[in-house]
DNA sequence: GATGTGCATGTATAGTATTCAGCCACAAAC
DNA sequence: GTTTGTGGCTGAATACTATACATGCACATC
């Protein structure tokens, strides 16, 4: 598994390139998700942001996420309201989530499948889907 | 469309063939949820339990909430943080919403394929789902 | 140097949800 | 017919999640 410093650094790249400034409170932000096993909640997270950056709010890191999930650096588990860091947010992939209940392991899948089949599941009553919100909770391999 | 009158007789007879009560304040806001368009939230469903229900709190609505959902009468929406009437709670079906995000319609459907997808692309990562949440956001018909 | 834009701060508040202690009604057990 | 257990309800407090809005700052451009 690549270290954290190679994911902040492509997405620093990515960012710049989309004309978008990486800065210090994203890269911290998006570092700190990065580390986590799993999902963290904001308030969990302006927790470990506090500890370098002492005079965050909630705002704070409210606008930071807003920022990193426009750009598809991060992801929010609906089910959960919860944040998880994204891999790999360059390529532009359908994105579903698999959350253990057991030990809170988020697994990312990119089913092209899934999505198709939703869309046309929609589209067949004339619906034009959007965006999708697809999160399957269970549990993982090494906890069943 | 069947009135709601026939949907609550009907979650009654269910409730009770389950064991279950299914007490004023429980048919009162299953009603309210019936008698809704689209989604509603918590906070907006006590304001209107409180009209019949004055003294009714928070509490009051989750815990009425909870037992819904327990039953599958209600489904709640985890994008949207609001909570929907379910007309055939009595076929164990698979859930999928439709969410407009124009006029706020949620159309429910039932997609044995989208359920089955979901389920095989978590086994082959040695997923076991025990819950699905799948939610759609877009433009119904008649809004697009 | 004036100005515009994007980023950050600060404070307050709105919106969503749970906890916990106690009361009441009904029914089963004695 | 009292006791006891269970499920449902009340009440108050609090925790958790998220946004609004006003202001200030830094840098690039003109």
């Amino acid at each position: 598994m690549a270290s954290i410093e190679v994911h902040v650094n492509k997405a620093r790249v990515f960012c710049e390139k989309k004309g978008a400034r990486f800065t210090s409170l994203r890269e911290k932000v998006y570092a700190l998700l990065l580390q986590q096993e799993g999902a963290i909640g904001a308030y969990e997270l302006l927790d470990s942001l506090k500890l370098s950056e002492p005079g965050a709010k909630p705002a704070t890191v409210y606008r930071t996420l807003d920022f990193l999930l426009e750009f598809g650096l991060v992801h929010k588990l609906e089910s959960t309201n919860a944040f998880v860091a994204c891999h790999h947010f360059d390529c532009n992939h359908p994105v579903q989530f698999l959350i253990c209940d057991s030990c809170g392991e988020v697994q990312e899948i990119q089913s092209e499948g899934l999505k198709e089949t939703l869309n046309k599941q929609a589209q067949s009553v004339g619906f034009n889907v959007i965006k999708q919100t697809i999160e399957a909770h269970g549990l993982c391999i090494s906890c069943k």
